[in-house]
DNA sequence: ATACAAATATACCAATTGGTATTTATTATT
DNA sequence: AATAATAAATACCAATTGGTATATTTGTAT
């Protein structure tokens, strides 16, 4: 026993880590067993004796690389003193969340999204998953921070955030397949826009 | 001779048609040589007459899928009487643009951007060149609204350009993915707000 | 009708795909 | 140290991949 992980546990973990970043380039179809046998130096037997299937390697690296995003923005989101100053991290800080993904493959929820929602259903329940959990989150901010005082009474906290979202993901996007990043500085300039325009 | 088209021209523009559905759901990886035949009733050997490899076939194939969507947008736009309506046409009619390629696996930029900007070099130069036409077709209007009295001076056309696209982009995705159109309306409301907020 | 060119079909290829049954090596437990 | 259980490697599988060389059909001009 080894930290209270099993062998088989680090092992897993090991895959997962070593091939996340070809999952988030290649997208689900795009990647073999081949590339995931290359990259980890493992045989076939073994990444089949930690998971069942492709699949269920691709779900836990979709797991693991939002985290990753995941993490980084929530750790900037608990030093915001205020749900103004909150929101105003999406507008912030995702500039180098995103240019830390951005050599991974870009963002982990757009790249699955839009490739799951026509071909697989559990990769596109979990981008779904994902989404929906970025908005609750969002729209929590924008309703206690309204509570507080801080935003206008009235404001639609559903609109405002599929927005802050519907802006970063295609902003990425743009950003990825131009390699032009001032196209990232527009779209956060606009959300900022948008988050000073509902201040109370 | 036939209506000044040959027969490979038929065929090839009936391959395109009947495998553009299958590319924009499934993706280039995703979208095998016989799929291709399957969708056509067409041979393998008819298919590589007419095209080089899979990868022309994909070419061709985002072109008549952007047109598509190009086209109907552009019907739109000509029909507007001023600089912003036609800023507002995206903010309107895109829903509706958008529901007729939803049920065709999506917008053919997006997923075409986000499949090949890791992966294959001729797909993301032809989906960055339809968003770099688009942001300048965008730019255009916002320019040369401004110049007609009809937009504030000193408005940054870029910003205000790459943020309507990201808005749409990240809609669809949004709403592809939770299957969930009102996200649409969400991001579609912010637009009309974004060009609402740039009037004289 | 015939000859010719263009277009399509047939039959094949080596390489790769995801996956499995079995053997071997590595751990941990007694 | 011997044993049992776990983990990983080996060797294989049928099916599918993108692609090609060749044969056959189709259309067209004379």
């Amino acid at each position: 026993m080894n930290l209270g992980t099993t062998k088989a546990e680090r092992t897993r973990n090991f895959i997962i880590e070593k091939t996340a970043e070809i999952f988030n380039r290649k997208g689900y179809a795009g990647t073999s067993m081949a590339d995931i046998t290359e990259a980890t130096g493992l045989t076939k037997g073994s990444i089949y004796g930690n998971f069942q299937n492709k699949e269920e390697v691709a779900l836990a690296v979709f797991e693991y690389n939002r985290s990753l995003v995941f993490n980084r923005v929530q750790a900037e989101l608990e030093k915001a003193g205020s749900y103004f100053e909150k929101l105003m991290v999406y507008g912030r800080i995702y500039k180098d969340v995103i240019a830390s993904v951005s050599n991974r493959g870009g963002c982990p929820i757009l790249n699955t999204a839009v490739e799951a929602d026509d071909t697989n259903i559990p990769l596109r329940l979990s981008a779904a998953k994902a989404l929906f959990s970025w908005k609750k989150n969002l729209v929590g901010i924008i309703e206690k921070g309204t509570g507080a005082g801080e935003f206008r009474k009235g404001i639609n906290a559903e609109e405002m955030a599929v927005s802050i979202i519907a802006l970063i993901e295609g902003g990425v996007m743009f950003s990825q397949v131009t390699n032009d990043y001032t196209n990232m500085d527009h779209v956060l300039a606009t959300v900022q826009l948008l988050v000073k325009g509902i201040r109370a």
